[in-house]
RNA sequence: GCUGCAGUAGCUCAGUGGUAGAGCACUUCAUUGGUAAUGAAGAGGUCGGGGGUUCAAUCCCCCCCUGCAGCACCA
């Protein structure tokens, strides 16, 4: 018999036979090891214990408070559930459950939708299930015996996923105990590994494959972890986010609503709206130097969108209007009958100003940007406060370029992209270069060059980041009309949001013509370079005052200070106070309402003003003021021009704060 | 758009086949108080909209709208 040589983490060499599965290998080791193993990593990748070792590997043993028992623990949770379901409803269909963030789902097809309080019938039936701590076995079936098992079973998805194993793989089917399914694995020895901390979470509608198209399934979602402590911190993590959801904040702050006649579109109030003006103005400063503002029109003829391809690709999702007397005489064709679309981008309205006059090669690249308003039908399923809505503001700008600029062009918006971020907080960034979509416009050949320019700065901009910028790839993510970076951030509390796009376009400028003259007095088509940093300026307002809880820092509060007097003796110095504080151009109001200082401090705590000035009796005889801070319980006397020089100070807003210091 | 759940006062929520209630917020009065709710009184709702069943519907049934959680989508 041929022997094989493992090698375990410690570099030691075992000698084996070959074909000795590896919990034969933890016995002859110890019994202990044998016992705490749940399974092992072959040269990195996890197997099953069970599994016949046959060649020379690395070998680690894997107990199931490692790290690479997290998948497993998941996995088998996935597979228990659905036996829970199925014994629970039986003649309810499996499909397919797979490892996510944090957990499993597990989506069935079955003919009554789930109610809340089964969610708790499941857990408890999988409670049970892992108390019998059943092995988990591995078999090897013929893919015609596992079709005929799971058709006589009536698991039609399953006799599908079976013919869609590719010829020659091996058809696996895990049993644990009564119940089995088919599964790549691998899992872990038995079901009582799974342990303790899991807990199903919630269930929802999905389809089958993904497809909207394709069969309604239900859907059961379940976080698991190896320790209970570790289940309890990611619970208190969901309800941290609940509680920091801008919706909730948005209404308690008074900074916008929405209503049922304006789905998807904001109210913005008038603190909300003083924050959103101070995200332009900043945006704005930023774009001082290299880009012309610009602004175009709301409404273009349909025409104009059939051309740039928008009406073809996305006008299920566009607004288009006509004239009221159109709309409300449909057959009179003396009524103007012309149709306009409501803008769901700003490009074309750029090509247009881009096209305006003759350009020059020396007027490249030619920056212009827009604080455009567009709006987009969004599925009334995915409207989401102001994450998704289906009016809103980009800050938007498109570079027409040649293409040798085009990569200088790429750098310098990323530049600008890194350096707002950081003045709103955010310090991990992840570029991904989207490449070619399945649907897509353009030869192959200017895919390939577009990605090829792409793939170079991407590169190059990692290089240049001193670690700051991670960097992937999204195969197929691009847009139709060429590939893209996409930025994403990451939040105090460690979600993504993907924010920032820099989009390159050699399809728009060829759709409508666009050409510049250039040295040789030749006409020659300028590449586009589509951008945003923010994106979608309502949803980055979301997503900063979810990262700040609502804390705006000083520079983006609406109210930066409240003066709150504690007698009515003195309001004449708080009302000076205020005049001085908006003298040096501090958002500032008065409190003099005849009420307590508790009921003011807890008042304007709850709304989150940042700077909250204290004064009574003492302060206006010494010329004070007491000085408490958003979320401190104690406050500082002080002077009051040392107070607003303080404030002033703290209030001017990062980018600013560059120049001067500089 | 799909699946499920929900919609009662500005907010958070209770409630019933016989046209509604609490707390906070609001208004008024008293109170001038030292850092997260002073006390009292008052006002406030065609119970999301439209149909139907019923002597009677906020409650039961149907349709629609809106929201929530996912799915799908996201130029």
């Amino acid at each position: 018999m041929s022997t094989i040589s493992l090698t375990m983490p410690d570099g030691a060499k075992r000698v084996v036979a070959a074909g000795t599965t590896g919990l034969d290998v933890a016995k002859a080791i110890s019994p202990s090891l044998a016992k705490r193993t749940v399974a092992m990593t072959l040269d990195g990748a996890l197997c099953d214990l069970s599994e016949p070792i046959a060649a020379d590997a690395a070998i680690k043993f894997i107990a199931r408070t490692d790290p690479e028992a997290l998948e497993l623990i998941r996995h088998d949770a996935a597979h228990v559930c659905a036996e829970a379901v199925q014994q629970l409803w039986p003649g309810t269909q499996v499909t397919i459950g797979p490892v996510i963030e944090n957990g499993f789902f597990y989506d069935f097809a079955k003919a009554e939708p789930f109610q809340p309080e089964d969610l708790a019938k499941i857990e408890k039936r999988m409670a049970e299930i892992i108390a019998k701590n059943a092995s988990f076995t591995k078999q090897v079936w013929s893919r015609d015996k596992a079709k005929d098992y799971f058709r006589a079973k009536g698991e039609a998805f399953k006799v599908e996923l079976v013919d869609a194993i590719p010829a020659g793989e091996d058809v696996k089917i895990y049993a644990q105990g009564e119940w089995l399914d088919l599964c790549r694995g691998p899992h872990m020895t038995s079901t009582g590994s799974i342990g303790k901390a899991y807990k199903l979470t919630r269930f929802s509608g999905s389809y089958w494959r993904g497809d909207a198209k394709g069969a309604q399934l239900q859907r059961i979602y379940g976080v698991a972890f190896a320790k209970e402590e570790e289940l309890a911190a990611h619970l208190k993590q969901q309800e941290e986010a609940e509680k920091r959801d801008h919706r909730k904040l948005g209404r308690e702050m008074d900074f916008f609503h929405f209503q049922e006649e304006g789905p998807g579109v904001v109210f913005w109030h008038a603190l909300g709206w003083t924050t959103f003006q101070l995200l332009i103005s900043y945006m704005r400063r930023r774009l001082a130097e290299d880009y012309q503002e610009v602004q175009g029109p709301q409404l273009l003829d349909k025409s104009l969108w059939e051309t740039s391809g928008h009406w073809g690709w996305y006008s299920d999702n566009m607004f288009a209007v006509k004239s009221a007397t159109a709309f409300n005489n449909p057959d009179d064709d003396a009524a103007e009958q012309r149709v306009f679309a409501l803008k769901p981008m700003n490009c074309p309205g750029h090509v247009q100003i881009f096209k305006h006059g003759l350009k020059s090669y020396r007027d490249l690249p030619l920056r212009l940007a827009e604080f455009g308003c567009v709006h987009r039908y969004e599925a009334s399923g995915a409207l989401h406060g102001l994450m998704r809505v289906r009016g809103f503001t980009q800050d938007d700008a498109h570079v027409f370029c040649t293409e040798e600029q085009l990569e200088s062009e790429c750098l310098k918006i990323n530049d600008l992209m890194m350096s707002v971020y950081e003045d709103f907080g955010f310090k991990e960034v992840v570029v991904k270069l989207a490449t070619r979509p399945e649907k897509r416009v353009g030869t192959d050949a200017m895919w390939d060059h577009a990605e090829d320019i792409l793939r170079k700065v991407l590169v190059k901009m990692a290089a240049e980041s001193g670690g700051r910028i991670k960097t992937g790839i999204n195969e197929g993510e691009g847009t139709f009309y060429g590939p893209k970076f996409e930025y994403t951030l990451r939040d105090a509390i460690g979600r993504e949001w993907q924010c920032g796009t820099t989009q390159v376009d050699f399809n728009l400028p060829e759709r409508f013509g666009a050409f510049y003259i250039a040295a040789d007095s030749s006409k020659k088509q300028p590449v586009m370079v589509h951008r945003a940093i923010c994106g979608s300026l309502e949803r980055f307002f979301g997503i900063l005052l979810e990262n700040c809880a609502g804390h705006l820092p000083l520079w983006l509060a609406p109210r930066q200070v409240v003066v709150a007097t504690i007698v009515s003796d003195a309001d004449a110095y708080a009302l000076q106070v205020v005049k001085q504080l908006k003298a040096a151009g501090l958002r500032a109001v008065v409190d003099l309402r005849n009420e307590k200082i508790n009921y003011k401090v807890r008042e304007h705590s709850e709304a989150k003003v940042p700077i909250m000035l204290v004064v009574g009796r003492r302060e206006a005889e010494d010329g004070k003021v007491a000085m408490r801070r958003l979320g401190s319980q104690d406050n500082v006397v002080m002077g009051l021009s040392e107070a607003i020089a303080g404030l002033r100070d703290e209030a001017v807003p990062p980018d600013l704060r560059r120049v001067y210091v500089s």
